[in-house]
DNA sequence: AACAGGATCAACCGCCCCTGT
DNA sequence: AACAGGGGCGGTTGATCCTGT
């Protein structure tokens, strides 16, 4: 009779991880690299799940890791990209270097959140919980607005990319071309999208954390645009799967809300400074999103 | 000094997606 | 096409730290 194999898999730790854990595993993957994280805590003399150590090291032992304090910037780089893109942290993290998204997604969900609701905000959607009277409260309503202007315009954007790419493909098929396509660019989501659509480029949807990695099929059957950030309205994806949508109206509306909206520097600096700031920062982000690597910008 | 309550953050859990077979 | 395994992601938990009384 087959007593248990209990005897045989040693009983696995868990809770916070000793120096001489950490120790084991930064030397295992120094020397071999992590491989496979199921196989790596035998190798490395670990009595941890796989899963376990890729998280230690993911958070916490990656020597390109920044830890302490987030800056100014990086608090508005979170606050606008969660605007965009939603509880996405890992796509969130790819815009600020040296961050894990569990460092990000702790921030926000200990301070940032709060944060915007005490300023009346709903964190959740980015807009105010309720529309009030008086002029700051209006402003920022009417200035909240452009955001979801904003998002309805880049769930085109990327409605629209996925069209074009789906449509180049199928030309290079019928056409049988011989010529390869252009390599995807390193780095591309939404932003580097808007920013490409201004030049008006034509690009394939390739990055493991692009916010352009769904297919129209897989909104239509998951429930449409609604999952996107919570903006739910069943018509701008029936427009989007319909029509043909005029990229030079997208780029007006992008431009339009993009310099309007700064719903979270109210009642400092007169508007059309904020405005100004809020240009400099979109376009501090988008090169941020160029030169993804090396780019100590925070 | 002691305690309570809140804030913070490392770590776990469960689900989902991707890839290989 | 169906299935299994591995890895990644987001939500949540719980231990620890901090602050106010």
């Amino acid at each position: 009779m087959v007593r248990s194999n209990a005897h045989e898999k040693m009983e696995l730790k868990k809770g916070p991880w000793t120096r001489e854990e950490d120790q084991k595993l930064l030397a295992h993957i120094e020397e071999h690299g992590h491989g496979s994280w199921r196989s790596l805590p035998a190798k490395a003399g670990l009595q941890r799940c796989g899963k376990s150590c890729r998280l230690r090291w993911t958070n916490y032992l990656r020597p390109d890791i920044k830890r302490g304090k987030f800056s100014s910037q990086e608090e508005k780089a979170i606050i606008r990209l969660h605007a965009l893109l939603g509880n996405r942290w890992s796509a969130i993290a790819t815009h600020l270097p040296k961050r894990t998204d569990n460092e990000i997604k702790n921030y926000w969900n200990t301070r940032l959140k709060k944060r915007l609701t005490r300023m009346g905000i709903d964190p959740s959607t980015h807009k105010p919980k309720e529309s009030q009277g008086g002029s700051a409260q209006s402003r920022q309503a009417a200035v909240v607005s452009h955001m979801a202007q904003w998002e309805t315009a880049r769930l085109e954007a990327e409605a629209r990319l996925v069209r074009e790419s789906k449509l180049l493909s199928k030309l290079q098929l019928l056409q049988k071309i011989s010529v390869p396509p252009p390599p995807p660019p390193a780095c591309l989501d939404v932003l580097k999208a808007w920013q490409a659509s201004n030049s008006g480029g034509l690009f394939v949807l390739d990055s493991p954390t692009s916010t352009l990695n769904f297919s129209i099929n897989s909104i239509a059957t998951s429930g449409g645009v609604g999952k996107l950030n919570g903006y739910e309205d069943k018509g701008i994806y029936n427009n989007l799967v319909q029509d043909d949508i005029s990229m030079n109206n997208l780029e007006a509306s992008m431009d339009h809300t993009l310099l309007s909206s700064d719903c979270y520097n109210s009642g400092t600096s007169s508007y059309a400074g904020e405005l100004e700031d809020n240009k400099n920062y979109w376009n501090e982000l988008l090169n941020l999103v160029s030169s993804p690597v090396e780019s100590p910008v925070f």
